[in-house]
DNA sequence: ATAGCTGCAAATGCTTTGCAAGGCC
DNA sequence: GGCCTTGCAAAGCATTTGCAGCTAT
């Protein structure tokens, strides 16, 4: 059949990419399995071990690209290395200082008040609560 | 006099760290003006402009020598870049992204409610809020 | 004297980029 | 066909490290 469905070829079109083998490839990774919290490494080495080949640079132009496009997240925590979170809504992170993985808390758990106005001619684009974890 | 009294030299050996003129002279720069935040870079250019001359190598181990000492924080924004506080007391950021610089928000500014516990056998380590802001 | 520190240059780790070859529409 | 994408290798950037020479105690 020629329209066969392909959910992942249509995420891609909807944000205008190219739905080319490599990107279906690292999109369906990212996709089918809940929220994730990716490293271009990891997913890198989780495609190959699945038998597709993609380059290292494709990994991180397509996570940018996804990114861009409103699918993917950063997360900023400092740890050298960008995480990408499938979770693009508001919500806050564990961040384990030993194995360096994050944990998503929900957006409602956690009460804020009192965020202060920022700077004049400033807007806030992002508000992130980080707690760091480490061992007992 | 032999015992002139040098607050730098002082706050070094507090920390058994030698106080070698390269480390006075920074230590003497990240102290000598309330809190601040300080990238590597930025730091190893002050001096050499101040007409002391140390290494950029120098200037990072020593940064890590005095976190390491509890003397300074580190800032876990994602930028690429490392930000060491000289606030080490609990508080929070503005993290601007146009020109990836931080601004203080007093602790008790913002309240938290709702703090989830962490995973069996971890511990929190630090909480932290960077609120991210651009340009309106 | 000697343990610790410095500085250079090289190495590292993550990420981006230039460009020729290839693939999608 | 034409434009976008890929892949490799090289470059980039912030940071760390090895090691010979220097310095504080």
């Amino acid at each position: 059949m020629k329209h066969k469905k392909n959910k992942y070829v249509d995420i891609l079109k909807e944000v205008n990419l190219r739905p080319t083998r490599q990107r279906v490839v690292l999109v369906s990774n990212i996709f089918n399995s809940g929220n994730r919290h990716i490293k271009a490494e990891k997913l890198h080495e989780e495609v190959l071990f699945s038998g597709e080949k993609v380059s290292l640079a494709t990994v991180y132009n397509t996570l940018n690209n996804l990114t861009n496009a409103g699918l993917l997240r950063q997360v900023k925590v400092n740890s050298n290395q960008n995480y990408f979170d499938t979770n693009t809504s508001a919500h806050h992170h564990f961040f384990d200082e030993v194995n360096h993985s994050l944990i998503d808390i929900p957006h409602d758990k956690i009460k804020l008040k009192g965020i202060p106005k920022p700077p004049i001619n400033k807007k806030i684009s992002d508000v992130e609560i980080i707690i760091s974890i480490k061992n007992k």
